[in-house]
DNA sequence: TTACTATTTCATAAAATATTGAAATACTGA
DNA sequence: TCAGTATTTCAATATTTTATGAAATAGTAA
């Protein structure tokens, strides 16, 4: 096993001079691998933007933000089959942007702290 | 054709009383679809999503955000084929989150204004 | 119990994305 | 010109995601 970092990354890379200085300035190539998120961070967080990579999905959030909604209504307005609206609301279920509470004979989803976080974000990019 | 509202949307719906209650005060279902950003911006911002929805993708903004670099130093710090990174960078440049300029012999990436305010995002997420 | 409704699950097919290695492009410096 | 380097493009393949329709689940109400 090598934990030696500089093997993996060579240091003596010929590199245009504008980058050369500003990488020097900021620690070297180390430097700079130092201040990237870990690998867990970013599987976590491209998994949420995987979510959010749909535009029916992206309408459902915006739907939501407005008031919770039992499945039958989101079906009615996205006029799309059954198992369609399920798949794409598990998955944004399983990322945590939305729950479902059963209610009877109907489920209510509604939005997640996360869930109101990103539909904020997205209604407000949409506004622009 | 037919661009009656009211057959593809039945406002006869069976309902749970809280949900009903609730889309009543709001419009109904007509209100709700009011609200709703059109299918050109879900499109547009669901394609970004796409572009971030993968580590490698992240970790290259990230990367970016510290300053611009040229595609070999990016090459040394992922580790990954030459090819494997043009592919990513040109998703990444397509939805118009980076841009790159050539410079001699290197072509050097650096984040556009879009780029930046979904990197602060991502680091800031990653924070948490 | 029965019939009925809302929703999910499952298997399979189709479509979109990602990876790979080889070849092409375009620049530099001798 | 030539050789060398950085990067992209391409075609083939592999992987992942999405769509579809039928069947299953779970609740309600008679």
């Amino acid at each position: 096993m090598n934990t030696n970092r500089d093997d993996a990354i060579p240091l003596t890379l010929p590199l245009p001079p504008e980058v050369e200085e500003s990488l020097c300035r900021c620690g070297g190539i180390a430097g700079l691998v130092e201040q990237l998120p870990g690998d867990a961070t970013l599987e976590r967080e491209s998994g949420v933007h995987r979510a959010l990579a749909d535009p029916l999905r992206l309408k459902i959030l915006a739907m939501l933000a407005v008031q919770p909604l039992c499945v039958c209504v989101i079906k009615a307005v996205l006029g799309i089959a059954d198992s369609k609206l399920s798949y794409h609301l598990s998955v944004l279920k399983k990322v945590g942007l939305i729950v479902g509470e059963a209610q009877g004979n109907w489920i209510i989803y509604r939005l997640t702290a996360d869930g109101e976080t990103w539909a904020r974000r997205i209604l407000s990019d949409a506004a622009n």
